[in-house]
DNA sequence: ACCTGAACACCGTTCAAGT
DNA sequence: ACCTGAACACCGTTCAAGT
């Protein structure tokens, strides 16, 4: 049964409870109107709540996160799951690529989060992280056994493109980030010729 | 005759300059360093002068900035007007793409930076981003004309694509950026086949 | 078990007062 | 003409003291 809300770890005190929910549900607006910078003290504030009481549910700013958009997280993840099944390997890996676009323009500056999280391991967000990462590696894989896409095409390259696109589009435009993901997207596909050019060497 | 130095716009006492160019240089050390965001409060202690002494030079960040990196930046824009000389449009693009994101990698979170100063008039960088977004037009220009790039590559889609790689490189590595720009690149050049994909249109 | 609020060490920016 | 340094309004994070 999903209530709606993601359910703190253990059992709470009322109170607790009450805190955390109010916090998560000032952060989600909070975060959605300026930003995934927003100042943590002024969320406790608007949630009526002392500075250190944010602190001792969340303490840092991507346990907050995580706990916002966790689920939201493993959803993308099996959306990737899913569209293994679609019929073509490329398009499968184009709509899951911006499936994950919008995700990640869920909260302004989200992207360099999400980008961090993967290599650093003490992040709250890196398990969920590395659950889409894996999701677009099973994409990236498909399309490049069908001949799709390039041999060499990685899914950090996947990732880093989607988030790449998005943050571009805070700087400009939401459809610069829509051009964007494309002319990546059409830069992963297989070339019908065979004219290759010079990519620098994986990692 | 080049002193080096950036030249401030008008005669200054000696005291007033001998400032100026101890916080040029101070601040062109922090930024290598630690980027673009660094304290300027820090700068300033640095510099060994007074908090407003460095407001009084440079108001904003931005013309900090502009002081360090204006000759540089107009240097690229004239490289990539060399470039249009190039024997093959696409590369000669492309030579310059990659000039464009080693500048950008300058100084961390510079990005950011260059990509607001398009759209924003009243930033001391704009006329020097409008210079490098007008070699790039050249360049995309003619490649589109020689049929090697696709009809709808714009000059914002080139920017935006070097400095959203240059972005993603500063998240994970210097090679993850070099791949991203390859790979947009490469979504740039005209498809030899005629099988066109779904691009969002044009501003 | 959880909450409070002060404490600490920072920011960017402005501006009166000096020389 | 330029510099100083205090003033103001903020941050994130920690932690002793309370209930």
């Amino acid at each position: 049964m999903d209530t709606g809300t993601p359910a703190p770890r253990r059992r709470m005190r009322a109170d607790a409870r009450r805190n955390y929910e109010r916090l998560l549900a000032e952060a989600a607006a909070a975060f959605g109107e300026h930003g995934a910078d927003f100042s943590l003290e002024e969320i406790a504030r608007r949630a009526g709540v002392a500075n250190g009481t944010l602190y001792g549910h969340f303490p840092t700013r991507r346990a907050l996160l995580e706990a916002l958009m966790g689920d939201r997280m493993r959803t993308l993840a099996t959306t990737g799951e899913e569209l293994l099944a679609h019929p073509s390997p490329f398009d499968g890996l184009a709509a899951w690529a911006r499936a994950a676009m919008a995700h990640t323009t869920l909260y302004r500056g989200l992207g360099a989060t999400l980008m961090q999280a993967i290599e650093d391991e003490t992040s709250e967000l890196h398990t969920a992280c590395k659950a889409v990462l894996a999701a677009g590696e099973g994409l990236v894989a498909r399309a490049r056994a069908a001949g799709a896409a390039r041999p060499d095409v990685t899914a950090p390259d996947l990732y880093a493109l989607v988030n790449a696109a998005a943050w571009a589009g805070e700087q400009s435009s939401a459809l610069q980030a829509e051009r964007l993901l494309a002319f990546g997207l059409d830069g992963f596909r297989a070339s019908t010729t065979g004219a290759d050019d010079h990519m620098p060497s994986q990692r």
